[in-house]
RNA sequence: GGCCUCAUGGUCAAGCGGUUAAGACGUCGCCCUCUCACGGCGAAAACCGGGGUUCGAGUCCCCGUGGGGCUACCA
């Protein structure tokens, strides 16, 4: 059996989307599966097209997704360049090629021509009028120095079918296909073409593109056949939708990868998400690391539909993510986004961590949910009240003092031994728990949420800060 | 307009002729609990419509409707 060699043929116009990157991913997915090799190739045949930077950018995500790449521009390879622009004499020689074999010829028609074969709604195919150019002609035009492009030669009768791996067999009648440009007048290839000389001169096997060419399918594999090369498999993926009309792109959203990572959602997160945009494992386990998905990814579990991305439930997987992090990691992680909050710096780091490892599903959450410890200040009394907890500001003004007097030599000063002390005080004055843990948590933090208990907020906030706080709620409520 | 293609809860999805139509996210409720969160339990929520085929259709066929794509010297 041959070896399984597939691609990821990226035009280098700007960001990576969410379905540029699963594109990569599945391809990347398959051909570890199989034991193959998965490549990259830029096609940047569009010069008008070129975005300054957009290379690194992918050469960046795919790195930074864990999905590697076996031969590509930068890592080079034994079918290089893997950069269209640089194989441009290829492209020549091939399409020189397909003209002798009948499946293209020269057109010289111009611009003015062509757009009076078009009708009122801009639709029109070419006639095909220089296919009938004698040898003669041709010659002459060549030789005369008109510019020309060359033109695949479309079958005016007949089908094309091909069986797609996941949408079964699409044919598509010939008549309904235009004879497209392959060699442009700047000498250099359309996508179709370029497309369908690398693919086979790179050894695709497997050919894991966008559904948008299902219809356009059956043109390349003419070509194949022109050339009497092998077919490769099609395996066709469904577009990932912003909603349910628009496809999520640049310009409908940010959705890009680094958006998303900016964002503060795990990357693992991330590509673990979008692997199941589109697939379905055949367990019913949604958790798994790229090693994981390698092993359990199958076409036979590609969909067919558009499917919606859904931020909330990334979120989740994101948060997933988080809490089974070793504590360490997520340190590593965290860090960057510490450092925004204007507690950082202030607090023990690795108590600040804890607190947010279960309250926090994506790290750029981490600053509004800290923020509260710099931020204590004068609050309404009316905080005081909690109906089950059965505490109110007159059941503060019994607690905070005796709790500042409990606390102010408490030792040690940590979570387990200020929860059993402020349990004990509610007993000895037969007191509910709650009445102390509430008032005193109230009294520390002025919030009615706060990311933890009063022991932990105690804990947190360090004996100083604790008995200052106990003593200016105190003052609050005239005492 | 022509052609290709898709259609199960709000979202992702399982299902591949006979099921009480999985599971996950989200939502809601309950439990746990020093508030919040985590965790546990539970609930509401779906086969686009119409014709066939069949003893029997979410599953097969046709039509309609709706969505997406292609129809460039873009990829």
């Amino acid at each position: 059996m041959k070896k399984v060699r597939t691609r990821f043929a990226p035009s280098p116009t700007g960001y990576m989307h969410i379905g540029n990157l699963r594109t990569a991913l599945y391809g990347y997915l398959f051909a570890k599966k199989e034991g193959g090799e998965f490549i990259l190739r830029l096609e940047d045949t569009d010069s008008k097209r070129f975005v300054e930077g957009a290379v690194q950018i992918i050469y960046d995500t795919l790195k930074d997704a864990g999905i590697v790449y076996d031969e590509g521009p930068d890592i080079g390879g034994p079918c290089g360049p893997y950069v269209q622009s640089e194989r441009a004499a290829i492209y020549k020689e091939y399409a020189e090629k397909l003209v002798k074999l009948g499946g293209a010829y020269y057109c010289f028609c111009d611009r003015e021509r062509l757009e009076s074969l078009k009708d009122e709604n801009g639709v029109g195919r070419y006639d095909k009028h220089c296919l009938h150019l004698t040898g003669e002609e041709v010659r002459e035009k060549l030789a005369a120095g008109v510019p020309y492009v060359i033109r695949q030669n479309v079958p005016e009768e007949g089908s094309g079918s091909y069986e797609d791996m996941v949408y079964g067999t699409v044919t598509v009648d010939f008549k309904d296909i235009e004879d497209g440009i392959l060699l442009k007048s700047d000498g250099l290839p359309t996508y179709n073409f370029a497309n369908v000389i690398d693919d086979h001169l790179m050894g695709i096997t497997h050919v894991i593109r966008g559904s948008e060419y299902l219809s356009s399918t059956p043109k390349y594999n003419l070509m194949y056949d022109a050339f009497g090369w092998e077919r490769p498999v099609y395996i066709h993926l469904p577009p990932i939708m912003k909603n349910a009309h628009e496809k999520l792109s640049k310009r409908n959203g940010d959705a890009s990868y680094q958006d998303l990572v900016d964002k503060g959602y795990i990357k693992e997160a991330i590509v673990n998400y979008i692997a199941l945009l589109g697939w379905s494992p055949k367990s019913n386990r949604e958790k798994m690391t790229l090693k994981e998905l390698e092993e359990n990814f199958s076409l036979s579990g590609i969909n067919k539909s558009p499917s919606i991305f859904d931020e909330p439930k990334l979120r989740w997987l994101s948060g997933e993510y988080i809490k089974d992090m070793p504590d360490e990691e997520f340190a590593k992680r965290a860090r960057p986004f510490l450092a925004r909050s204007k507690a950082y710096g202030k607090y023990d780091e690795e108590k600040l961590l804890k607190i947010l490892k279960t309250r926090v599903e994506i790290l750029s959450e981490i600053p509004e949910k800290i923020d509260f410890l710099e931020e204590y200040g004068p609050f309404d009394e009316a905080l005081y009240f909690n109906k089950k907890m059965k505490s109110d500001a007159e059941v503060a003004k019994k607690v905070l003092p005796l709790a500042r007097d409990l606390l102010a030599s408490l030792e040690p000063f940590e979570n387990s031994a200020i929860y059993q002390a402020l349990v004990g005080l509610a007993a000895e004055n037969g007191m509910k728990n709650g009445q102390v843990l509430w008032s005193v948590r109230i009294a520390l933090t002025g919030r009615e949420n706060t990311p933890g208990g009063a022991s932990e907020m105690a804990e947190l906030l360090g004996r100083e800060r604790t008995l200052e706080r106990l003593g200016a709620a105190m003052t609050a409520l005239g005492l």
